[in-house]
RNA sequence: GCCCUGGUGGUGGAAUUGGUAGACACGCAGGACUUAAAAUCCUGUGACCAUUGCGGUCGUGCGGGUUCAAGUCCCGCCCGGGGUACCA
């Protein structure tokens, strides 16, 4: 072979590991750059051709760098908590810890044969105790910290109840849950419990009764982010609501951060989109309605007197649409129900009540079309009409959003008219689009949803438009003292316990009910052994069957662990300065290496990781542990790799297999196959009878001699039998022509299915491209003569071009240009050095590996990491003539090469003059002739 | 439903600011070398018409528009991918 991958690979692999080639200083005079690979989980199934697709593309990028003089942070390490090794550990009793490190081993010698320059010596895993030591670190930072709405910005909470003990809390602005307005004299004679229960109002991590998603399968709580539809996002497995005491973080708080923080970010649009519908930022008011006797043969609340639940708070964006409120619905958990519901309605109240709290959040989310509700009987007043309006109860308004309660406007609501039709309440429309007129609303099949027009049927606001009217009622309601201005975020609190085994302890103790924090010092708190992965009889996490789960006082420690979101929030800041042992990094760690500059990965993790490492980042930065307010400046999102599949088509009731030009003249049944057994979608029948034990007689009906397999587009996944995995390519054709391959498949952020189709012509370039260094017999052949003007074209053009893509994360037309250089260069059987060292530095970053093997033969003796990337010199481009191209109406007719300096005068001239004009102006005269100097002349006739 | 994306040859894709559509690569066809094959090299390859040569017509999901000029900008649709879903 003349050019042997296989052993030059492995030598440069072996120099880089020995020389720490890719070491990155903490103190350096270069100016700093940061590319970050998103942390990966190590899976039992090892990496296929997908993973690596993002780390090419930023390793391309580090390497780059380096060559552009900067001091390149390239770190790796891995997420190494998770539900499936703990599964495995359920199914077959061996320790997570175990099962992890098999499968980093695995990674990381996959990782090694891509040739990536991580700088090792500062991995991280989140399951080592000298990391998790400060994930636990930050829990307590986060307890004992609250946020300040006046100041923006978290405080410690000691300054809290510095506040409390002089002047209580009716007068502080500051994140917390609803609680009850306290004096300074009755906080200072609370029981020492009864104020930390107080406190936990406040405290960024905080312990709380709440609405969690709970899985019966998994056996845990879910954060939002890892449930869709009502299932739990890894599994598939469905998920319920229930009330339980857990730990949350108070993301909530920075919301409004979070949101205004993304306009700086150099993200896409779509995912800074998704960010923004996830934080959901609703402007609008909060309104109270009160309650009216009518109807109420025994109304509790008025007949007694009593103050509770007299008014009823709405939040609605559209105050505006005030005047068109027909009907009030409460959420089936609203606290007033009991109190409101009249007598005669009790029985239907609670049959509703209890069907609602049956239905699983699937059904719920699923039969959305479905609509049930009751009415209570009660009424409430319209505060700008004084009418009265019944009060319903429906599931399609939420506790947790809100007030829990609606002013409903069927006109202009689509699920209050669907309400409205359904239960046959009035559809009073206030609000015209400029264009329309008043309609009868009982003719409508859909309620108008106008965000703009003019207010009709509507008291004081009669005549405004939407914006004005808005402003009015939201100023009346203020001025009543019945309302105010507020702001809603769909965002939750990010729940923060798992009843599960494998994750990080929390530094958590209990004390008379209350928890305590473990003292700095006591650092970190290791996970226990346990005998069995599984809760306990009672219900406990699996902790619970830890022994001497106790701290040195006999206090019994928390027995949830932290979801994976904790120990993926930091990781970034950790790599800064990975084996520090007296605190998370270094103040000067983090002044010089700031923030990642470059982050790639995948968009899945949208709403959960890049939210929360963003939320994480910034209480690090308000407690001025950090420089940077937000971790991630630039983002992309490479494509997902997606499989193609390879199927077989078996004769029903046969073991016979029909090729698939011929399959619709049988009945057959559409198989997976493997697809490391078909090549060009032409099956190897021999490898097919060994691969399953069933297919041992298999027979085949073939077509012109070969059996042609069918294929499809599916998720790249071990039970579809199409995963490729890297290592099978590398043997095949080596790591430098895997990572080309990937890049020249299309657009880093493009998804698209691995097909090999393409591969050969990669590694044919590659073949090509060292033969210009070589001579027939493989012996190396460099010319030392002076270049020649043509090709020093060549290398410059290729230069400027490769630059120019590179900068813009075009990688594919990259290889494209590397491609067409090579071929210009064999054209004009360039040997010369002066041409390939420098281009040899240029494909460095993409094929390091050949790249290294060729400098030292130019008779280089450091690594080519340490040489300045070529520049490009403009003066070898300039051209004396451009190729015009002639356009007639627009249409391109011929081209004609003229002097690059002549006028747009002589051009036309020359041009009119040319046969090729004469022919297609038959004679006429030229309207119009556009001449735009070193890019087109067009002629209209 | 709403939001974000994308739609270009047989295939992956290129065209960066409105200026020669299809770079580069695969595949396919033909040829050279070879006893043969592999490898390598050369030629052709959007569709249709014409083919003796010159050529011509159409063409970037569909329908309109702006412009000397539109894959690119504007308006209205269709289809695929992703996100989100009673968020008031």
């Amino acid at each position: 072979m003349d050019y042997n991958f296989g052993d030059i690979e492995k030598k440069w692999q072996q120099y880089w590991k020995e020389n720490k080639t890719f070491k990155a200083e903490n103190i350096s005079d270069k100016p700093k750059y940061y590319v970050l690979d998103m942390f990966p989980y190590p899976s039992g199934a090892g990496l296929h051709v997908g993973h690596p697709l993002g780390y090419i593309a930023s390793d391309i990028y580090s390497r780059y760098k380096r060559h552009k003089g900067f001091n390149v942070l390239h770190p790796m390490g891995y997420d190494a908590y998770g539900l499936p090794a703990e599964q495995y550990a359920i199914q077959t009793g061996q320790h997570p810890a175990i099962t992890t490190e098999n499968n980093i081993t695995r990674y990381r010698q996959q990782l090694d044969k891509l040739g990536f320059s991580f700088d090792w010596d500062r991995e991280v895993r989140t399951c080592n105790a000298d990391y998790y030591k400060w994930t636990q670190w930050t829990f307590i930072q986060l307890f004992n910290h609250y946020y300040n709405n006046k100041t923006k910005k978290a405080e410690h909470i000691n300054q809290l109840i510095d506040v409390f003990c002089k002047e209580g809390n009716a007068n502080i602005d500051v994140a917390c849950d609803a609680s009850d307005i306290f004096t300074a004299e009755e906080w200072n004679n609370y029981p020492e419990k009864k104020q930390q229960e107080l406190l936990m109002n406040y405290r960024i991590a905080f312990l709380s009764d709440t609405q969690v998603n709970w899985c019966p399968k998994l056996g845990t709580v879910l954060a939002n982010d890892e449930v869709n539809g009502g299932l739990s996002v890894r599994g598939g497995h469905p998920v319920e609501r229930k009330s339980m005491r857990q730990w949350s973080l108070r993301i909530t708080a920075y919301a409004e951060r979070l949101l205004e923080g993304l306009d700086a970010l150099n993200w896409s649009e779509s995912l800074k989109e998704i960010q923004k519908n996830w934080i959901g930022k609703s402007v609008g008011a909060e309104v109270s309605f009160h309650l009216s006797p009518k109807g109420a043969d025994d109304f509790k609340v008025l007949s007694s007197g009593e103050d509770l639940g007299e008014v009823l708070k709405i939040f609605t964006t559209r105050p505006d649409t005030i005047f068109g409120v027909s009907f009030m619905v409460l959420c089936p958990e609203h606290e007033v129900i009991n109190t409101i519901t009249t007598s005669d309605k009790k029985e239907e109240v609670e049959q509703y009540l209890t069907w609602a709290k049956n239905r699983s959040e699937r059904e719920r989310q699923t039969e959305v079309n479905k609509i049930t509700g009751v009415f209570t009987g009660a009424y409430a007043i319209n505060p700008l009409t004084n009418e009265e309006i019944p009060i319903w109860i429906s599931d399609y308004v939420l506790a947790g959003y809100g007030t829990g309660a609606i002013m409903a406007v069927p006109a202009h609501d689509s699920r209050d008219f669907a309400f409205a039709k359904h239960f046959n309440l009035p559809i009073p429309q206030v609000i015209l689009p400029s264009d329309e007129e008043a309609g009868d609303t009982s003719t409508w099949t859909e309620s108008k949803d106008s965000k703009e027009g003019t207010c009709i049927n509507s008291g004081i606001i009669t005549g405004m438009t939407v914006k004005e009217g808005i402003k009015t009622v939201i100023d009346f309601v203020e001025g009543k003292g019945i309302g105010k201005r507020q702001i809603n975020f769909r965002l939750r609190d990010a729940i923060f316990s798992r009843q599960r085994y494998w994750g990080e302890p929390f530094p958590v103790y209990y004390k008379d009910g209350m928890p305590y924090m473990l003292d700095e010092s006591k650092l970190p708190l290791e996970l226990p052994e346990v005998d069995k992965y599984l809760p306990t009889e009672s219900g406990e996490p699996p902790l619970a069957r830890a022994k001497n789960w106790i701290t040195e006082e006999g206090y019994p420690l928390e027995t949830n662990t932290m979801p994976g979101f904790a120990g993926s929030s930091a990781y970034y800041l950790r790599y800064m300065d990975a084996k520090n042992d007296k605190e998370i990094f270094s103040k000067e760690a983090n002044a010089y290496w700031e923030n990642v500059d470059l982050y790639i990965g995948g968009a899945e993790h949208a709403t959960g990781h890049l939210i929360y490492a963003r939320f994480w980042n910034k209480f690090l930065f308000d407690l001025g542990l950090c420089v940077k307010e937000e971790p991630f400046q630039k983002l992309i999102n490479q494509g997902m790799i997606q499989g193609r599949s390879s199927f077989v088509y078996r004769i029903k009731g046969t073991n016979r297999f029909v090729s698939y030009g011929m399959k619709n003249d049988f009945d057959v049944q559409q198989l997976h196959c493997d697809v490391n057994i078909v090549d060009n979608d032409i099956l190897d029948i021999d490898k097919f009878r060994d691969w399953l034990p069933d297919y041992k007689e298999a027979e085949f009906i073939l077509e012109d001699g070969v059996y042609v397999c069918g294929t499809e587009v599916e998720k790249m996944s071990k039970s579809l039998y199409n995963v490729q995995n890297p290592d099978d390519i590398i043997v095949r054709y080596g790591a430098d022509t895997l990572r080309l391959y990937e890049m020249f498949l299309g657009p880093l952020e493009q998804s698209k299915p691995w097909d090999t189709k393409g591969i050969e012509g990669v590694f044919r370039f590659i073949r090509k491209f060292w033969k210009l260094f070589h001579d027939e017999n493989n012996n190396l052949a460099i010319s030392e003569e002076a270049p020649t003007p043509v090709e020093l074209k060549i290398l410059h053009k290729t230069i400027k071009k490769i630059t120019e893509d590179i900068e813009r994360f075009s990688f594919n037309t990259a290889v494209s240009s590397f491609m067409i250089c090579a071929n210009e260069l064999s054209e004009v059987k360039c040997h010369k050095r002066a041409i390939l060292e420098p281009l040899t530095v240029l494909i460095a970053p993409y094929a390091p590996h050949l790249a290294e093997e060729l400098w030292a033969n130019l008779g280089h003796n450091e690594s080519i990491t340490t040489a300045n990337y070529p520049i490009c010199n403009e003066t070898y481009l300039v051209e004396s003539n451009f190729k015009y191209p002639v356009s007639f109406n627009g249409k391109m007719r011929y081209t004609l090469e003229l002097p690059i300096d002549m006028s747009v005068q002589e051009i036309e001239k020359a041009v009119l003059a040319s046969p090729d004009s004469q022919k297609w102006l038959e004679g006429k005269t030229p309207k119009k002739v556009i001449i735009v100097p070193k890019k087109i002349v067009n002629i209209v006739i």
